[in-house]
Formats: structure tokens, sequence, C-alpha cells
DNA sequence: GCAAATCCTATTAAACCTATAGGATAAATG
DNA sequence: CATTTATCCTATAGGTTTAATAGGATTTGC
């Protein structure tokens, strides 16, 4: 399942792509006009910033806007940032590998055999998609 | 993230399917061999019966055992009963569909468009693979 | 100075996941 | 018929994660 934040991150960067050209949009709108939590949004647009996505401006008249162009934000480093691995399992994680510790060999692994194909169909589609796409 | 559920369950049937003419194999043997918790274990079997995938003899020389050919048992159906919907949000799914109850409109949400497409892809992987497959 | 906004940390409440406990039931065998 | 082997079944503990809230600190514009 995809959580919350996740789900309410794409949408605010949907919303912010749309009025790109209305500069800094405070969090309340974002909040109202989405459907969000104020205080939740508050912490995931945070995180937004920090991963290089938004830039912010304090006060009034102030608020989020997007950094890049919405061509440019590719889904494939939006959803490491705000879901975490697209891998199912940590074994076939391009980013974020880890061995499994029950299990004793991955090419003969049937688990392994078919994330793997799950993370690259995936993928392929977080990587066929711009923010630039979703709107 | 894969849960162990599902995880332990695939290795279960694989371990089945691989040993499907030696009849009846016991919980302990499966949990000793793919590094399982037998007690978690028994209570995933169970639902891997209860959904038509195996059949079980209690006493001496039961155990379980697959009651199809490994081809005809499909990951789509295995990771429904195991994992639940394939969706990542409820709103593009087909088996456990269920509206969003903050998006007003499906057919211009942004994460309904890019999910539609994940699930997709998703679904075309476990139907092209059969637990023959996997082997 | 005041109001509007972001910034930041901590905490709660609920849900979910993993694993275990403890026995009931059934079958095979000598 | 007693014993052993195995599934069957429900309940529950313990831990982790998620979603949301609280409460204030800081910055900016006017």
């Amino acid at each position: 399942m995809l959580s919350r934040k996740t789900k309410y991150g794409l949408k605010a960067l949907t919303y912010l792509a749309r009025t790109k050209d209305r500069g800094p949009v405070p969090i309340a709108e974002i909040a109202r006009e989405e459907n969000i939590s104020q205080k939740f949004l508050e912490s995931i647009l945070l995180t937004l910033r920090r991963n290089g996505f938004l830039g912010s401006r304090k006060g009034k008249g102030g608020g989020y806007y997007l950094i890049k162009e919405p061509v440019q934000i590719q889904m494939e480093t939006v959803m490491r940032v705000l879901e975490g691995p697209i891998a199912m399992v940590s074994c076939v994680s391009l980013n974020f590998y880890e061995p499994c510790a029950d299990c004793p060999d991955e090419a003969s692994c049937s688990v392994h055999k078919l994330m793997l194909q799950v993370r690259d169909s995936t993928l392929e589609v977080y990587r066929s998609n711009s923010l630039a796409d979703l709107i």
C-alpha cells in the first residue's frame, strides 16, 4: 500500500506544478484544496524541500514552490524520497540493497526471482513518468 | 515491502512444487529447510489450504501438498491471497476497489494516474509467472 | 510591532505485523 | 487401544510503523 505521506506528497507536487507561475504557495492553501491535514503536509513539504524538489519563503507572501521544471522531476526519485525503496524486498533493491538473513542463495530463491521482475517493471513506470506527465 | 507472510508462503509453495512427487510434506520439514518459524508457517499454510492451493493430511505420514499442477498456479492469485490487493491504492484496485475519501475526481487525480500504470505493469508480471516458473 | 508564514521536535493513538502459546483433533502404527 | 505424529484453530503478546497533532521558535513583509 502507498503511504499517505507519498500520496499527499504527490498531490502537493502536482498542485505546485499546476500553479508554478504564481510564485510561493502557502501550505494552508494546498492542504485546503487537496483535503490534506495541514500539519501532516507541513512535514511532508519539509522533506521535499530538504531533498531538493522544493524551495520555500517564510513570512507573509511566502510558501513553497518548485525549484525544477516539472519535466525534470522523475517519479523514480520522488518515490524513493517519499516512499523509500522501490523494491519489495531488500535483496533486489538497487539503492537500499541488503541480503536476506534467512536466504542462503539469492540466485536460486523464488522470491528473489519474482520480485526482481516486479522491481524492473515498476521502475520502468517511474522512469517514464515525470511530474509533467501527471498533470 | 513484501510481508514475511507472503515471502514465507511463496517459499513454501516453491518447496512443495519441488517435492511434489513425494506426497505430503510436514510443516516442520519446510520450516527447517527454508529457515522459517514453524508456528508462523503453520498459519500461512492454513490460509493457503483454505484458499484452494494446498491439501493436507493429518497424523503420521501427513503434511501438506499441492492440489494443482505448478503450471496452473498463477502468481496473481497467490499474491492476492497472501499479500492482499496488488494495487498500491484502493481506487485502482480490481478486486478490492474503494474510492478515496479525500479525492473528488479520480479521472483528474495524479496519484490515480500513476498508480494505475504501476498496477498494470505489476499485474503483467504476476500473470506471466506461474509457480512452475519460479523453480 | 504585528501578522503570516515556514521551521522543528516531540508525542500520541491507532493499526498492522510477526511470532508464540496452548491446546483440540485426527490419523497411523504396533 | 495407547502412543506418536501431525494438522487445526483461536487468542494474544510485543514490536514496529504510520498518521496526525501539539506547541512553540523563527523569519519575513508591511
